[in-house]
DNA sequence: CGGTTTTGACCAGCGC
DNA sequence: GCGCTGGTCAAAACCG
């Protein structure tokens, strides 16, 4: 359907791997609904960082935004009851790594790298676009993200990418693999 | 045939 | 307590 996992150019980077870098230490209040994000890096060209590719995505300057909460415990999977789960995943939504961006894109996926699926969709009130709710495919790695088109501005995606991998993401291995192959060859001399 | 998407149902949290 | 809403599950459908 949207492609994203087919998507063939890929990218340099590894966007996912750049918020674990910075401190996530806003309060939970500046997460949810209204989307009122606080730009924590405003300086980074989150643009390049995200697209990978060719892409249309275009973050305007200005909104950039991103969003980030703290999450002090480790998620631990309940792997046990199917309602344990859901309990689990409920209760603990709000004490993982958030952070949420705006692209402008008409596609609704950014290839990110990574390899998602999608586990539901939903109607969202006050909005006529669904929101889709994704969960990387790697099976040790729990981390999930959100996607939903604006309803003011059609032309206008957010993200929201909730975890942290706990793998490399896969495409960004294969574009340096060889790289760092041929770094160890040059290296020899 | 295995992995992914779709979609209705279920459940918890929250506001009233 | 009730209804609304968002998040997840899981079976069926779909696809390469």
């Amino acid at each position: 359907m949207d492609g994203q996992e087919s998507n063939p150019p890929p990218p340099l980077l590894s966007p996912l791997n750049v918020p674990f870098l910075f401190p996530t230490s806003l309060p939970s209040s500046s997460l949810h609904p209204p989307l009122q994000t606080q730009n924590i890096l405003p300086d980074i060209d989150w643009v390049s960082l995200l697209s990978g590719h060719e892409n249309k995505l275009m973050i305007e300057s200005g909104s950039n935004n991103l969003m980030s909460e703290n999450g002090a415990d480790h998620h631990q999977d309940a792997k046990g009851a199917n309602m344990d789960k859901r309990k689990s995943s409920r209760l603990k939504k709000t004490s993982r790594p958030r952070f949420a961006f705006q692209t402008r894109s008409e596609d609704d996926i950014l290839d990110d790298g990574y390899r998602w699926r999608k586990y539901g969709q939903k109607a969202v009130k006050n909005s006529i676009h669904p929101r889709s709710y994704y969960r990387c495919t790697h099976h040790t790695c729990n981390v999930k993200k959100q996607v939903q088109r604006l309803s003011k501005d059609t032309s206008i995606v957010v993200t929201t990418y909730e975890g942290i991998h706990n793998h490399p993401c896969e495409k960004l291995m294969e574009t340096l693999t060889p790289l760092l192959r041929q770094m160890q060859f040059l290296s020899s001399f």
